[in-house]
RNA sequence: GCUCCCAUCGUCUAGCGGUCCAGGACGUCGGCCUCUCACGCCGAAAACACGGGUUCGAUUCCCGUUGGGAGUACCA
């Protein structure tokens, strides 16, 4: 099995493109097939190197990597289709000399007038094959080349989600193949370089299967096997209409910068129009085991955002800590942390806000409490005039003198000190912890207390509890 | 306009003629847990678009309507 994922460099990489290279990617490697990243780089108003170099990452940020294509080479490249320009050539003079292609001199204006008035009676635009059987030469002046395709019968494929999709080769028009300028056209090039390529199964979206039939017929007359094909349904945005800007970030990029874990958006997106029983949490490794493009929905998805927060936060809470923590470090530094506290506080500390948090950004904004400098922290008015009062003096000047005494400074000795002290004087551990909890963060809500006097580390707690105690003084 | 495609809870989906007064997940609401918040656990509300057929029997098959999506370029 071979299969390709075909970017254009005219932009970063969307959630819809990303879906498409997942799926082929799966396939790829669920089979032991070859997945192939081709950059279709031919128009030349919009594609911009950048952008390739920006899809490239974040493939790879996704996990995705290719067998063949740009930087890892390859059998069949070269793999940018600007770099492949001599290779489409020989096919249309063949099907020229053939008679299954023509050249025709209708201007652009004229063929567009043709539509206009087809339109005009209710009809399906199409161009009017004045230049079809002229038989005009090399020599006709400027022209472009159109396929001589059939009038009559249909030309059908089987595709893996929809099954047989029949097409009346009278709705099909002579595409153009080879522009005035020279250059062959999108419908045409794909042809050239899936057969080149070997390409035994194209997966891409359904805003494609309208160009299939056309597709097919460059096949048919070129006598080229067909390959194979299944058109994944699109992804809408929460009101159903396309997916835009308008709905919010639509790159995959975006969603990284937002703090998503690659983990999480490859899994929503991969759920988001293919199913496997009731699974809702794939790792990767588990969706090469379990894909298949039976699993395929038809009806398009919306995307929706609260369930890929949720799998986020699902996958903040399965990959490993020390992982995590390193994912989050920039983050905490977005969010004002000072990069030489990032210590080995770090860890402990990522883990007691993963659950409270469902991207990274939210991470870091629940755990920089940890690392700021105390004059930095974020005061709630509320949370300090609510617990830090003069009638909670005497219990952080208690909690001082115990704390003082622990050298143990761990989860567990720091809970049984604590303990044993709210029992013997008769405290109530629900009247300490939101004094303390808002002198370390100037917050109400918060890590649990043990957890969170742990992973602060001693001088810390101890700082910032003796700071409470004197703000409450009043 | 024309052509193609699609249609189960608000959303993602299971269902491939009887096992469905329709299952799971997100979200929502309620409860439990509890040092706060969150996590977790338990529970609730919530859908077969509509109309015709086919059949002993339709969510499941066929047709139509409606709704949505895509395409209709010398863009990809």
């Amino acid at each position: 099995m071979r299969v390709r994922f075909a970017p254009s460099p005219t932009g970063h990489l969307h959630i819809g493109g990303a879906r498409t290279a997942l799926f082929n990617w799966l396939l790829a490697r669920r089979h032991g097939g070859t997945y192939i990243l081709r950059i279709e780089d031919t128009d030349q108003e919009r594609s911009r190197r950048e952008y390739e170099v920006e899809i490239l990452r974040s493939l790879r940020w996704m996990g995705l990597d290719w067998d063949e294509g740009p930087e890892v080479g390859g059998s069949s490249g070269p793999y940018r289709q600007m770099e492949r320009l001599d290779h489409y050539g020989p096919y249309i003079e063949r099907l020229l000399a053939e008679g299954k292609a023509y050249r025709c001199t209708c201007s652009a204006e004229r063929v567009e007038e043709g539509r206009q008035q087809l339109v005009a009676q209710g009809l399906k635009p199409m161009y009017d094959r004045r230049c079809r059987d002229l038989a005009l030469g090399p020599d006709c002046g400027e022209h472009v080349v159109r396929l001589r395709a059939p009038l009559e019968g249909t030309t059908d494929f089987s595709d893996h989600v929809r099954g047989l999709v029949q097409t009346a080769n009278a709705e099909l028009d002579d595409l153009v193949i080879r522009r005035s300028s020279g250059l062959p056209v999108y419908n045409f090039v794909v042809v050239i370089d899936d057969i080149e390529m070997g390409v035994s199964l194209v997966v891409r979206g359904e805003d494609h299967v309208n160009n299939t039939p056309k597709q097919v017929l460059i096949y048919q007359a070129l006598g080229a096997p067909v390959p194979e094909f299944a058109h994944a349904p699109l992804i809408l945005g929460p009101d159903g209409s396309r997916l835009s800007k308008r709905h919010g970030a639509t790159s995959v990029r975006s969603y990284e910068e937002d703090g998503y874990l690659a983990e999480a958006l490859v899994n929503y997106l991969c759920r988001l129009g293919w199913s496997h029983g009731d699974q809702e949490v794939f790792s990767l490794g588990e969706l090469v085991q379990a894909f298949a493009l039976s699993g395929i929905t038809k009806a398009g998805g919306r995307w929706d955002v609260d369930k890929l927060r949720w799998l986020n936060q699902t996958w903040m809470k399965r990959v490993d800590p020390a992982d995590l923590a390193e994912r989050a470090r920039p983050f905490f530094v977005a969010a004002g942390a000072p990069p030489e506290a990032l210590d080995e506080r770090l860890v402990p500390a990522v883990l007691t806000v993963r659950e409270r948090a469902w991207t990274l950004v939210e991470l870091a904004a629940a755990g920089r409490f940890y690392f700021l400098p105390d004059e930095a922290l974020a005061w709630d008015e509320a949370a300090v005039a609510k617990h830090l009062v003069p009638a909670a003096v005497p219990l952080l000047e208690g909690l001082l003198g115990v704390l003082e005494g622990v050298s143990d400074w761990s989860v567990e000795a720091l809970e049984e000190a604590v303990k044993a002290w709210v029992e013997a004087e008769g405290h109530k551990l629900g009247k300490i912890a939101q004094p303390v909890r808002v002198s370390l963060t100037g917050q109400a809500t918060g890590p649990g207390l043990f957890e969170m006097l742990a992973a602060i580390g001693r001088p810390t707690a101890l700082r910032r509890i003796a700071a409470g105690r004197d703000r409450a003084r009043g």
